[in-house]
DNA sequence: AACTTATACAACCGCATTTAC
DNA sequence: AGTAAATGCGGTTGTATAAGT
């Protein structure tokens, strides 16, 4: 099916929107509704496409937008989402109330990646045990450094490719596994299918149990160092931040407690190589 | 003061998905 | 069931402003 593209039609306003049109929008919209955007204009007497007046009004002209600055609270729930969906602004959007998945996507990408970038670069020893750094964040890093990714010799896995932003679904519940480096070290971890074999990572995926194989403990224990009692998840995540595989903490709250986990599930690997120093 | 570069954010584009017929 | 329209979503671009030179 093809598609006419928006605002073809000639006559139809483009570019930032002004205040008269703010309020007609707003007007029409308290008064009728919105429940045919794309008739909207025409009747409201806008000289934009439904699109756009749907854009406008569901980021910016909504009563229950949150205005403002991001608190630091929203910015460190926004990074550990983002670890966990990737770029499902949407989603993570729901998760905070009052705000857009286009203003989350905005303040990502202009405060919070180059925040964790800068991390990762301050600190290249800690990388590998930083809750925030993901692959992506390793090649984001990497290139800044103008230097190539490494990747394991000797290793059946490797780094994953530049922007893939490895999640949960990613680990897989296929819990065959990899041997990292010489095979002496027993280092095993859980190793992902291809990824064309991963299931779909919907709300129904996080809230089903992932890990049912007995070999889990055994996997646990290499990446996280905690043998005994596996607990076996899952919750939401997102409602109930991540379950712990350690049994010192409990269920722990704070997703940080097990990130040395999920990092080293999120990137199919137990022991990044660090950051050269340049 | 003039110019360049960086930053922030609103808005657009086009594909994917859902809905209506 | 098939098709077209409507809507949702994420990536990208455009532009205003701030900061730096």
């Amino acid at each position: 099916m093809v598609r006419a593209p928006c605002c073809e039609k000639m006559g139809l306003k483009k570019g930032p929107w002004t205040p008269e049109e703010d309020q007609i929008l707003i007007n029409y919209i308290q008064l009728y509704g919105h429940g045919n955007w794309r008739a909207l204009p025409k009747q409201a007497g806008l000289l934009r496409c439904g699109k756009s007046c749907r854009l406008r009004w569901t980021n910016y002209l909504r009563p229950d937008i949150k205005r403002g600055n991001f608190s630091r609270e929203e910015e460190e729930t926004i990074i550990q989402l983002h670890e966990m969906l990737g770029n499902r602004w949407s989603a993570i959007a729901a998760r905070l109330p009052g705000r857009t998945d286009n203003e989350i996507k905005n303040v990502w990408h202009t405060h919070l990646k180059k925040r964790l970038i800068k991390q990762s670069q301050d600190t290249p020893a800690a990388t590998k045990r930083s809750s925030t750094i993901t692959s992506k964040y390793y090649h984001e890093a990497a290139k800044s450094h103008q230097v190539e990714p490494v990747s394991y010799a000797n290793s059946e896995t490797e780094i994953p490719e530049y922007g893939q932003v490895l999640s949960p679904q990613e680990c897989s519940s296929d819990l065959s596994t990899v041997t990292i480096g010489d095979s002496s070290d027993n280092n095993t971890y859980p190793k992902a299918d291809s990824p064309g074999n991963f299931p779909e990572m919907d709300e129904k995926f996080w809230s089903e149990v992932l890990w049912e194989s007995s070999e889990v403990a055994s996997d646990l224990s290499a990446v996280g160092g905690h043998d005994q009692q596996v607990q076996t998840p899952l919750y939401d995540p997102l409602l109930s931040p991540l379950m712990t595989m350690d049994p010192l903490h409990e269920y722990s709250s704070n997703m940080h407690d097990n990130m040395d986990f999920w990092f080293n599930l999120f990137t199919r690997a137990g022991d990044l190589p660090e950051l050269p120093d340049i």
